[in-house]
DNA sequence: ATATTTGTTCGTAATTTTACGAACAACGAA
DNA sequence: TTCGTTGTTCGTAAAATTACGAACAAATAT
């Protein structure tokens, strides 16, 4: 009985999903995703946190990969990940691919 | 300062990615995109963990949204949960649309 | 009726996540 | 040099996640 079934691929994917499952994180995704890039001081402004929580999400993205961020000082820039970001598409385009409109006639 | 800066669809999409986040039910998910449904017994035979914790994911899962259990005594069949799982490829499409290939030039 | 199969729920424990404020480090400005 | 700005790290605490085994519930099979 193999238990070695969860792939690499699934691995990452769950990865990337996880340190995209916070509204914050999200929020952060997004906004990077339309003007390719921004600073965690503007954020801390909009976003209903304290910058030491920012701060550990930020980590949470650049752990993740999907982010990285680059010294402007005495602010710093974050941008996405473009590798990354990519291969994260490419997964989740990967595991969300699916044929909805067929209806289920059998199992 | 307006603080009610994260949009709904952000908070679902976080939702759902939160629900991926974790290679079992990432693993689960993938499957039930490809073959319509699974008995979660089936499940716990592959996969390396209890059934208690099968059932713990698959509740998790179910929570979220993504996927829906139906009696088929003794066993309980899942399948995908065809309209959420829509809502999420929509989401996470949108989220994820980006213009990759286009170099950073300016902030 | 009793036993078996299937899956959930409960109790428990270890770990991780989330959040805050205070302290700190790096850097530019006065 | 001293001060102010920016962001990380540290210490802490509450809550959530993950996992297991035991007990339980529901239904079928013997």
């Amino acid at each position: 009985m193999i238990k070695e079934i969860i792939t690499e691929e699934q691995q990452k994917a769950a990865r990337y999903a996880k340190a995209m499952g916070h509204p914050i994180r999200m929020y952060v995704l997004e906004l990077l995703s339309k003007q390719s890039c921004c600073y965690s001081g503007d954020l801390t402004e909009e976003l209903p946190i304290v910058k030491s929580t920012l701060s550990q999400h930020l980590k949470e993205l650049k752990d993740a990969g999907l982010i990285q961020g680059e010294i402007e000082a005495p602010r710093i820039k974050y941008c996405l990940n473009r590798e990354n970001w990519k291969e994260a598409q490419d997964l989740f385009r990967k595991f969300l691919k699916m044929d909805v409109e067929e209806p289920i006639t059998h199992c």
